[in-house]
DNA sequence: CGTAACCTTGATTAAGATCAATTCTCGTGG
DNA sequence: CCACGAGAATTGATCTTAATCAAGGTTACG
């Protein structure tokens, strides 16, 4: 399961906290991160672990979630290829962390999960970035823009969850997913816009902070109504104005 | 409404972003910056408004929030002296930003509105702001550790939002309320534990992800319970591991 | 002492969670 | 190619929590 080769410089450019690094930034990062693969359902870490340090996904899909005591989940953030998740413990106790004692007094701040197989991430130890960090401060700024993004992400979160109901959330997602999709590859069986799921349903509930049956039951309602289409992990936009008209 | 003095540097000195500054820096951040008193009610910025820079309470207290499209509100942050909110758009859109357009096309994230009589901000314009970050890396280190407490304080509202319900909220408000608390300055007229709210049971609810009606009635169960007693603004906690219990 | 803002309490309703039983889908081995 | 079984998804019946609607009570303050 642990392969300890580095990545390579090329991707690691592309990971956009690390777009403004030069060849030797990034060689000297490749030297620090270690590739882990993961099998589907692998735990990556948990929120009880000590801190090692943040991670990059290089293929696959990771889920960042929580748990209550009585066993219900929760998804905060779904993390796609050349983005980075667990980088807040670093800045929170950033006086704290050296080289030598990484993180043995802070946790990571929920549970990481992989949802495909052959799911790769890279493993940034928090003690040698630290170092980097400081010798290029450049980078601070593009972690900031990346937290912007994540607060911003976040806020939406907490609106959805807080003023709108399922039926609206539910909408909100598949008219959100459907306009941030790469338009170029939409497969010509179908003539209508579709989105396809990448994620069980059962995870896309636990996103939308409800269970798999009244997600199913929302979708049948949407479907009654002629907006969408359910087949399988495709979605077939029929009505996109009622459904724009939904999430509002 | 409007009274267009500077700060003065030593109150922008305790801002926790502001720490690492040099007198010089200060005195540029000073002469930037304009305070503006408001009233309890007063509107800082609705989400709606052009954005022109992030700003610092000096005194009273300012919610965050988001309204719905029917009216319901929900208050993302309160924001006490000496911290700074609405950063992130500048982060966003840090590319875009010049000194002589602040932010034409971009928009506040939430509404802002004064809580209490005589609060006082200081609006730090964008433009200005970015110049004296690029001449200061300190300052985005500082940015980062306060962005990282925010993304914390986020996810703790989620998993609380989504996986508790809102007995447990209330219980932990009160809990974390009380650990927060000032230890020096009880009131001698209760001997047991207790805090006060600063803000209207309306507003409490609204933070808390639900509304006054079931807040007061939670409150009862509480205090039927023998758990806590509410006085007014002043809740005392009657039993604390009872309390603390609830949370876990 | 009157009025407005704030808060409490009660009755009812609605949204969504839970529990339980099938059904569907898809990969694997016969 | 089909049968089997496991995991994923659907559907139905019921229950629970909290929102809504409505009325009355408290408090603060001019």
């Amino acid at each position: 399961m642990f392969n300890f080769i580095p990545v390579n410089t090329e991707t690691l450019k592309q990971v956009n906290i690390f777009s403004a690094l030069g060849e030797h930034e990034l060689d000297l990062l490749n030297d620090i991160t270690r590739v882990k693969s993961f099998n589907k359902g692998d735990i990556i870490f948990f929120d009880t672990e000590p801190y090692q340090g943040f991670y990059i996904v290089i293929k696959g899909l990771v889920k960042i979630y929580k748990i209550s005591k009585d066993g219900r989940e929760h998804i905060l953030h779904l993390i796609n290829p050349l983005n980075t998740f667990a980088e807040v413990p670093l800045f929170e106790n950033f006086e704290k962390i050296s080289e030598a004692t990484a993180g043995d007094m802070f946790r990571y701040p929920a549970n990481a999960m992989a949802l495909e197989d052959g799911t790769e991430t890279a493993l940034v130890p928090a003690g040698k970035f630290k170092g980097l960090l400081e010798s290029n401060s450049s980078i601070s700024m593009k972690m900031l823009s990346g937290f912007s993004k994540r607060l911003r992400h976040l806020n939406r979160h907490i609106e959805e969850l807080t003023l709108m109901d399922v039926t609206k959330r539910a909408a909100n997602f598949i008219y959100t997913e459907f306009i941030n999709k790469p338009k170029a590859k939409t497969e010509k069986k179908y003539t209508e816009p579709y989105i396809t799921l990448n994620i069980s349903k059962n995870d896309l509930a636990s996103y939308l902070g409800t269970i798999i049956e009244t997600l199913s039951r929302t979708f049948k309602k949407l479907q009654d109504e002629g907006i969408i289409e359910v087949d399988g992990k495709k979605i077939i936009i029929k009505d996109i104005d009622k459904l724009k008209k939904i999430t509002s």
